[in-house]
DNA sequence: AGCACGCCGACT
DNA sequence: GTCGGCGTGCTC
């Protein structure tokens, strides 16, 4: 009876394949009909993958002939159960395929894929004479390097499509392809020393030690390993040997080939936990703090996930901290989310600072094996992994007995994925994760998300506030500032009322450090003809370059087109366009010219490119080497700084005004968070706002801290125009080349999901930029009533998407959707 | 996602 | 002719 098992694939395939199991002891371990074992298999007419085994039955395919399972790869399941239930989880609910979600949750390491190679066939005499000069050139690399991989060989040959280059070798057999799976991991190894077998004994010493006195380097050498070995058996390492001696690699050299030590290697640990260094510091909570654990406990109880609406400097952390430490105690695992690692460096510190050495940072710059490493010490449970600092994807690691989940800033955007699918918030799927793990969820913001604070008032999660800070510092006093008088009354300076002027003056006066707010969003920088208004654009997509001063480059930020700026206009020929809008740039040349004394530094993705820029900028900001911060969103995001005074917005309006239900939101959670920043510890800080509307409802409850009010209000707005939390929201996008296929293909989905019950379709219609990478894109929105099954609806949508891709005309339009998109 | 196949326009 | 671009279909 043959055995066959149905594998899913880390590819956007719905459907799983079915391979036999060939018989023989490598394939014992599937005979335990095990989900999440890795197999590589064939797939295509070359390519190997690796897919994981999901279904064992006996039943063989009726209309194709089952290719066989080429090799097994673990010995146990490397995906657990509760993973696949996640992973089925995020997969039904952003509606994307096992394959998907399986290609973002697994370190790439664990996904082995073949690598097309050619090489010479060994049966076959190839004469240089029957070859073209291409074919030349090919044979003439293959006789030195023996294998090619395909983009070598486009190189040699310069084209595009290099297999071409080879057909005529390929049907002669005279090269052939090969399919060469690279293992991805390896362990470190480390060279070590250790005393020679002969000399191993006592009594050998003593001659050793004679024999070597007229070698003197040799014997230092010596010496020193004695010293390092102590009493251990594990060996010195080598090269730490060596840098504690004088003495160089030749002496040591002799020594091993003299026999007194032997050389052997031994695999290391790329990520040396220190979870013996015990914390520098006790958190001790205040009452209020100790109130709020206890409810965030209770809720934990419950089964509830928690909700901590804390403002800055209120002390969340500490209560998290507490609440780690007991679930630690209890052995087991806590996963600190993080929206972005690169902007929480003060953070992690903390942590570290109060939770030891078991604190973990799992990094996006992790190369591939630190990635294997710590998902086995995580799979492994144990001591060693307790705290697990990490952004969305570390949602993925193997967790065997996870206690807690925090998500930090839980109202952050970046906790969902963009691109590519799944497009999952880490949020929500940490809050299903916990549900799996029967284990405890904290979320925790200055300025809760509108969904999480909704499902607070519905009592889905248990809601507890410190809105108070912590240290005896009150909090900063906001001020609007209108733009409109002061342009009426000609007082501007440049983009600065006289207000915010003189506030600078007067804190830098008293020595006290400012940040002043641009956003960057609609304000990007572009270049505009002084005489016809002409501003270029880009060529794939439809929006306009973005001037870049420090390079003298226009860019596209959708598709990374670059250009150097042109002479002259495109459209009149007149030479010289100048930037125009307000960029953080401009901010900062205003700044230079009206406080030369201070000294400035600019924050934002042009300053802050490389790995430790950014760092480097808060450190000198901490230690007082700047004066003046200028910088976009990055500047509101977990930094705090002693001696910061005042918190200048340049302009509020461009973030209220954004065409998004989402706008007013995040204006208030932006600001709210910018505001956060002045006068953590010193003194009484002030916020400035700039504006046009200073009487705007959303300004007024900012400048009196009236959190409630706004989200209150605000949910009745978006009750009033159906939108989320009120109603689910799910994107569709359609994506083609073909401009009059794509609003073809987009009318018919459009009129098709109108069909559906309990659903509201809006669109289709083109998006904020309708073209990019030469794809025309047309977007529908589908709101879904609270009352309907959204279970059910997707699995109608899933039902439309078949009936049209069953349409020839639309097969070439690419569907993307985005559920919760924000 | 790859990759092959087939159609088509562009150039040596 | 032959190369490269692009749509289309398929992968157990």
């Amino acid at each position: 009876m043959p055995n066959f098992v149905d594998v899913i694939l880390p590819l956007a395939i719905e459907r799983a394949y079915t391979y036999r199991v060939p018989d023989g002891p490598d394939f014992d371990v599937l005979k335990a009909q095990k989900r999440g074992v890795r197999v590589s298999v064939p797939f295509g007419k070359r390519k190997l993958y690796t897919a994981l085994t999901y279904r064992f039955h006996q039943e063989p395919p009726g209309a194709y002939q089952a290719k066989e399972v080429l090799e097994v790869l673990d010995e146990e399941p490397l995906v657990s159960e509760q993973q696949w239930i996640h992973w089925q989880w995020i997969a039904d609910y952003y509606l994307c395929t096992l394959g998907e979600v399986m290609k973002s949750a697994l370190p790439s390491a664990f996904l082995l894929q073949s690598e097309t190679q050619i090489i010479l066939n060994p049966e076959e005499l190839v004469l240089p004479e029957d070859l073209n000069d291409e074919e030349y050139l090919i044979w003439d690399a293959l006789k030195i390097r023996e294998r090619l991989e395909i983009a070598e060989l486009s190189e040699i040959t310069g084209r595009k499509r290099p297999l071409k280059a080879i057909e005529k070798l390929l049907q002669q057999k005279k090269v052939l392809l090969e399919e060469d799976l690279k293992a991805k991991y390896s362990t470190k190894k480390e060279r070590r020393l250790g005393l020679g077998v002969d000399y191993q004994l006592d009594s050998g010493l003593e001659r050793l030690l004679q024999d070597l006195e007229r070698a003197p380097k040799q014997k230092e050498i010596l010496m020193q390993f004695f010293q390092m070995q102590g009493g251990s058996q594990e060996g010195v390492p080598r090269v730490q040997l060596l840098k504690r001696s004088t003495a160089g690699a030749a002496s040591l050299k002799s020594l091993i080939d003299k026999g007194i030590l032997q050389e052997f290697e031994v695999d290391v640990d790329r990520l040396p936990l220190r979870s013996n260094r015990g914390p520098e510091a006790v958190v001790e909570l205040s009452p209020k703090q100790q109130e709020v654990l206890e409810t965030i406990k209770r809720g934990i109880e419950e089964g509830r996930p928690a909700l901590l609406h804390g403002v800055t400097a209120s002390g969340k952390t500490e209560v998290f901290v507490k609440l780690a430490e007991e679930v630690i105690e209890q052995g087991k695992q806590v996963l600190y989310l993080v929206p972005e690692i690169a902007l929480t460096v003060q953070l992690i510190e903390r942590l570290k600072r109060y939770l030891g050495g078991k604190v973990v940072v799992y990094h996006s710059r992790f190369s591939r094996n630190e990635q294997v490493e710590l998902w086995l010490k995580t799979h492994a449970g144990g001591e060693q992994v307790s705290v697990i600092v990490g952004a969305r994807s570390s949602l993925f690691l193997p967790f065997k007995n996870l206690g807690l989940i925090v998500v930090d800033e839980e109202h952050e955007s970046s906790f969902k994925q963009f691109d590519p699918a799944p497009r999952y918030h880490g949020r929500d799927a940490a809050v299903y994760l916990a549900h799996i793990h029967r284990c405890g969820i904290v979320l925790g913001s200055a300025t809760p998300s509108l969904e999480s604070y909704f499902n607070a008032q519905n009592n889905k999660y248990l809601y507890t506030a410190l809105l108070e800070r912590y240290r005896p510092v009150a909090m900063p006093e906001i001020q609007m500032i209108s733009l409109k008088e002061a342009q009426r009354k000609k007082q501007m300076k440049g983009h600065f009322s006289p207000v915010l002027y003189e506030a600078i003056q007067d804190r830098l006066a008293r020595k006290e450090q400012i940040i002043l707010f641009q956003n960057r969003r609609g304000y990007s920088p572009v270049l505009e003809c002084t005489v016809c208004g002409h501003s270029p654009g880009c060529p794939n997509c439809d929006v306009k370059l973005t001037y870049h001063q420090n390079r003298n480059q226009l860019r596209c930020h959708y598709c990374g087109f670059k250009s150097p700026v042109p002479k002259q206009c495109e459209a009149c020929g007149t030479p010289g366009a100048l930037p125009k809008g307000l960029g953080t740039q401009q901010v900062e040349e205003e700044v230079k010219e009206f406080f030369p004394e201070a000294r400035v530094q600019r924050m934002d993705q042009d300053t802050t490119r490389g790995k430790t820029s950014l760092q480097k900028i808060v450190r000198q900001f901490e230690q007082q080497e700047i004066d003046i911060l200028i910088g976009t969103q990055m500047v509101t995001k977990g930094l705090d700084f002693e001696r910061l005074g005042l918190v200048g917005v340049m302009n509020a309006d461009s973030l209220m005004n954004f065409p998004d239900y989402r706008a007013h939101e995040r204006a208030f959670q932006l600001l709210m968070q910018v505001a956060g920043r002045a006068g953590r510890a010193y003194g009484q800080g002030q916020v400035l706002i700039q504006t046009y509307q200073p009487e705007h409802p959303l300004l007024q409850q900012l400048s009196m801290y009236q959190y409630l009010p706004f989200y209150e209000q605000q949910l009745r707005e978006r009750q009033q125009f159906a939108y989320p939390p009120f109603v689910r929201l799910v994107k569709l996008s359609l994506k083609s080349r073909d401009y009059n296929k794509v609003i073809e293909g987009a009318r018919w989905m459009g009129e098709a999901l109108r069909q559906l019950k309990g659903c509201t379709v809006l669109g289709p219609e083109f998006p904020l930029i309708p073209r990019i990478r030469n794809q025309y894109i047309q977007q529908i929105l589908v709101k879904s009533a609270p009352g309907s099954s959204t279970a059910q609806t997707k699995q109608s949508v899933k039902r439309i998407v078949h009936s049209f891709h069953a349409i020839a005309a639309f097969r070439s339009i690419r569907l993307v959707f985005d559920v919760d998109h924000i």
